[in-house]
DNA sequence: TGGCCTGTA
């Protein structure tokens, strides 16, 4: 058994074990069904099984079918998209079955492999397994992969179906599983897609055990309220005020609207003469408690502490608590309607965070979080009109918002190489797909046949972006991977800088964050970067003076081992290459991140701005946080590590580089013509994908379109963010004429 | 001249 370091698991995920059940397992509703599962698993290869939580799905299914012999000739693997519920559901489980964890019910997350030989119910996440297929395409050790929280559609879930799909239709026998069991745990929702990708298999939904909640549409005073941080208030306090006992969920989209809604409920409830205001004389009180993910852990716990009697606890949150924590004793969810989404637009090549309405589905997950303990309520901060016109049924899929580089280069090193056709239950657009091989092809992934180059099989090891694992790659050639390998897990974890809410604070931080910045030269957000990796070793008060988030830089630490392993195994190849340079170590440093950022290249334009090099020409800014801003006019090329676009198109993370350095590098962008395409061999990719690459590149015509199209997208986008900076600033500043 | 939703390998 191998064993490292243990997911902290919250107390309360998905109840359902009672001290008595031990042996036989809870009185769930699915042990009613239980036969009929084990016989629909055993008759065909795939079954859809639908549930609302509380039904225990999750815990019995893998039981029922390990006690049925399904697991004689191989493991029964559980995927799940998160960490802590992976963790929490093996536990319950081994706990019913009356094994120690780790021995016949086990769990496989990210830097800790809590399983055996004799494991036969392995518990992971839905991104563990996609790992394993790449080492063990036909996944020999399971017999049934169990695919739950199906619904969340995440981006590795949504590949694995097309895979275990393919596993089935393979026509080839040595590459076939055709006696593996597949099984996907769903929400009732979109169940006949479902049903139809899967050859029309059979669906069996276990009754649930949640409460009634009522969901009601709040009367707006005036367009602008709708989803504001002033209206989300107001209702929570009328709600506080008015409804019996229960505590009160509020959805907001970030940090700041969090922080300020906090605030202002606060001064609120500080005026409340409970002898005559309150409705309800069993409540005394209100606890107003913020929840977003980059709050540290101890302060995230406070949550989950019960309020004492008599007191109502408010939680205003992002969408954290809708999937990823239970707060129980929630009978009220207040929600703006609203969620801050990361969208990749292929056409421009950049990753959009903005703030969009949420789904239908989407808001129905929230309000079910007022049911879990008892009947509760539901108020939606906006109108019947705003629900029909402007929520869309579903959420976009991830695989339809992202940037596929990294999918796309898995499933090239998997013999996928029609990755257009591809069976994919929502498929990608193509464009998508085509910038993804674009890029490839840039760093080298992929040769122009399609083909993975050696390159590209030293990178699909790497739990990083293509491009990082490039750089990566580059500093362990030139024996340089101690500069690299931090930079790379730093990258990968949330962000490590703290930003207070209060403006003095804010100030004080900002102040250190410049000082560990100027420690290095004061020139290069990503030597910074490895500047706070290499003096921060504990909790301290290093973390406290410069304002950095322990958290993160302790799971930058992890990741930067795993890394450490997988080059120190690539560098034992013969054919890793070796290469030697001369120079300094900043130097060397940025020549390494100029082999995999050159896409991120651009070129000072003007006073603030520069104009990127890959051929879309956007013009960027830098952005505040980073140590470069107001010192533009001193540069000239720089790369960066990603953007965000608010009032502007900002790059953050940046580094300025030679033009030497990159000059070779530029002509890997454009390079991909007409020329090179017509004599490419045929036999590995397809015509259609070569067809369409070809039209992509060339096709200058409908470029400039897009150009103006995408320009059209990034000004809406820009012109929501500011009308929405706008409502936020006359809602908060003129609170009381909302309150009425 | 001004800002960081959430997961995962």
């Amino acid at each position: 058994m191998r064993r490292r370091e243990h997911a902290g698991a919250w107390p309360n995920e998905e109840a359902g074990l009672s001290p008595g059940a031990a042996m036989d397992g809870p009185a769930l509703p699915i042990r009613r069904c239980r036969r009929q599962l084990v016989e629909a698993v055993r008759e065909r290869p795939f079954l859809i099984v639908t549930g609302e939580t509380g039904s225990g799905k999750s815990t019995q299914l893998p039981r029922y079918l390990y006690e049925a012999g399904l697991a004689e000739h191989g493991a029964i693997g559980v995927t799940q998209p998160r960490r802590v519920a992976t963790v929490s559901v093996a536990q319950r489980v081994a706990q019913e079955m009356g094994s120690e964890l780790g021995a016949l019910v086990g769990y496989q997350v990210r830097f800790d492999d809590c399983t055996s030989e004799d494991t036969a119910i392995r518990y992971m996440t839905d991104g563990c397994l996609l790992r394993q297929i790449l080492t063990d395409p036909l996944l020999s050790k399971y017999s049934v992969i169990i695919l739950d929280e199906a619904h969340e559609r995440s981006l590795s879930t949504d590949i694995l179906f097309g895979l275990l799909k393919k596993l089935f239709l393979q026509k080839q026998p040595e590459g076939r599983r055709t006696e593996m069991k597949v099984v996907v745990m769903s929400a009732t929702l979109e169940v006949e897609k479902l049903s139809e990708f899967f050859g029309h298999c059979s669906v069996l939904n276990i009754p649930g055990r949640s409460y009634p909640v009522k969901e009601i549409f709040c009367n707006l005073l005036s367009p602008r309220d709708v989803g504001s941080s002033a209206y989300a208030v107001k209702v929570a306090l009328d709600v506080h005020l008015n409804e019996p006992e229960g505590d009160i969920l509020v959805f907001l989209t970030g940090q700041n609207e969090i922080e300020r809604a906090c605030d202002l409920l606060f001064k609120k409830a500080e005026s409340i003469d409970y002898r005559y205001e309150v409705h309800d004389r069993a409540v005394e009180g209100l606890l107003i408690l913020p929840l977003y993910g980059s709050m540290s852990t101890d302060q995230q716990k406070r949550i989950f502490l019960p309020a004492p009697r008599g007191i109502r606890k408010c939680v205003i949150s992002t969408n954290i608590a809708a999937t990823s924590l239970t707060i129980e004793g929630v009978r009220y969810v207040v929600d703006s309607g609203f969620v801050k989404q990361l969208n990749h637009n292929p056409r421009v090549g950049l990753d959009i965070l903005e703030v969009v309405p949420i789904s239908k589905s989407e808001a129905k997950q929230r309000a079910g979080r007022a049911g879990r303990t008892s009947a509760g309520k539901s108020f939606g901060l906006f109108s019947r009109e705003f629900w029909e016109q402007c929520m869309p049924e579903h959420t976009v899929p991830e695989i339809r918002r992202s940037s596929l580089t990294s999918v796309i280069l898995t499933l090239k090193c998997l013999c996928v190489h029609d990755v257009i056709r591809f069976p994919y239950l929502d498929p990608p657009e193509e464009r998508h797909i085509l910038e993804a091989l674009k890029e490839l092809y840039q760093c080298g992934a992929i040769d122009r046949r399609g083909h993975v180059t050696r390159l590209g099989e030293f990178l699909v090891q790497f739990p990083l972006p293509p491009n990082l694992s490039c750089a990566v790659i580059k500093a362990a050639s030139l024996d340089c991977e101690d500069l690299l390998l931090p930079i790379a897990a730093m990258l990968s974890v949330e962000n490590v800088f703290i930003r207070p809410g209060d403006p003095q604070k804010q100030k004080e931080a900002e102040l250190q964050h410049q000082e560990l910045a100027s420690q290095v030269g004061g020139c290069n957000d990503f030597a910074t970067l490895l500047n706070i990796f290499e003096q921060c070793k504990s909790p301290s008060a290093w973390c406290q003076q410069y304002w950095i988030h322990w958290r993160a830089v302790k799971s930058a630490f992890s990741v930067e081992r795993q890394l450490r392993e997988i080059v120190t195994k690539l560098k034992q190849l013969p054919d890793f290459p070796k290469e030697t340079f001369e120079g300094s170590r900043t130097e060397i440093l940025r020549r390494c991140l100029c082999a995999g950022y050159f896409i991120n290249v651009a070129r000072r334009s003007a006073a603030r701005t520069f104009c990127t090099m890959d051929g879309h020409g956007s013009i960027v800014y830098i952005h505040p946080s980073s140590t470069l801003y107001n010192q533009e006019t001193l540069l000239e090329w720089i790369i960066f590590h990603d953007v965000v676009v608010t009032s502007k198109i900002y790059v953050r993370t940046v580094c300025p580089v030679r033009y030497e350095w990159v000059q070779d590098l530029l002509p890997r962008l454009h390079q991909l013509d007409a020329h090179e395409l017509s004599s490419v061999a045929r036999e590995e990719v397809t015509e259609e994908e070569i067809t369409k690459l070809f039209q992509f590149v060339k096709d200058s015509s409908a470029r400039k379109m897009e150009r103006r199209n995408d320009e059209q997208s990034i000004q809406d986008a820009r012109a929501r963010y500011l009308q929405r900076k706008q409502q936020r600033a006359q809602g908060l500043s003129s609170p009381e004429k909302d309150m009425g």
